[in-house]
DNA sequence: CTATAGCTTTACGTTTACGTCAACGTAATT
DNA sequence: AATTACGTTGACGTAAACGTAAAGCTATAG
């Protein structure tokens, strides 16, 4: 069945988003579903879009910047003598990405310090323990 | 000199915000710079409270969310018995650092594909040539 | 002395990303 | 026929994160 659909809720709730959210999405032109009637249909197509708009979300990206990475992907922006400023634009986003893993990593760094002054001053008296918290 | 100060505008420009950012995060309880008279006076502290804010910022944390996990290093919320929720506070940070670098991953990607195939499309004509632009 | 530069507060405006009703259509179930 | 579940279109509300004047101190250079 490479015809498949989803309904709003289908959706909404896969991605753990409101109907509203994905209506919004719609309204701002992100994502453009058939209709059944006055129902909205999604394919496969626009389930990936609304996908990877939600993980552009998750590091920070704005609606707006998120479809412009998804719209690198498509063949219709990447004609005439646009190639090269596609090419720096790739660029620029790399560049950010890359100082977003480096604050991420850095703020892990941080992370492991706090953990282990947490650790560190309660050496004893260890809290209930379950299945996942043995004693190794 | 250890006491070392920064204006208000030396930061901002260091930072590359504007002055009414800082100063909004001074009305949100970000930061509380000292005064000379009616001007502020921000310490080696605040500087820093201020950059990491500005970290967060960038993979996409609220200023809440940064001030949160700020206040996880100073000592005056790690006594008691809230070592343990701490704990487990410093591990929903770790994990959704951890899918965020993930996302990034994924998109790094999805951007070496895009380019790649920009590359493939435009196999003469390289555009002008500069002194980083050298053919090896 | 005045003007320029930099700082201040107060306060309303703006953008983004939705939330929250309200009022209604449709389709299946009871 | 009535309920229930799911969908629809407005339309207004809101929280976050600042932007943008307006109007006024203050210190120093010319």
């Amino acid at each position: 069945m490479p015809d498949k659909t989803y309904s709003i809720s289908d959706l909404a709730s896969e991605f753990g988003v409101t109907t509203r959210t994905i209506r919004f999405y719609e309204e701002k032109g992100l994502v453009h579903p058939r209709r059944d009637g006055q129902k909205r249909l999604y394919s496969a197509a626009d389930r990936v879009r609304i996908k990877l708009i939600l993980r552009g979300k998750r590091i920070g990206m704005s609606l707006k910047e998120s479809v412009e990475v998804i719209d690198l992907y498509d063949p219709e922006h990447n004609n005439e003598e646009q190639l090269h400023s596609l090419i720096s634009t790739v660029k620029e986003k790399r560049e950010r990405l890359l100082q977003q893993k480096k604050d991420i990593d850095d703020m892990l760094a941080g992370l492991d310090e706090v953990q282990s002054l947490c650790e560190q001053a309660l050496p004893e008296a260890p809290p209930a323990r379950t299945s996942k918290n043995r004693r190794r």
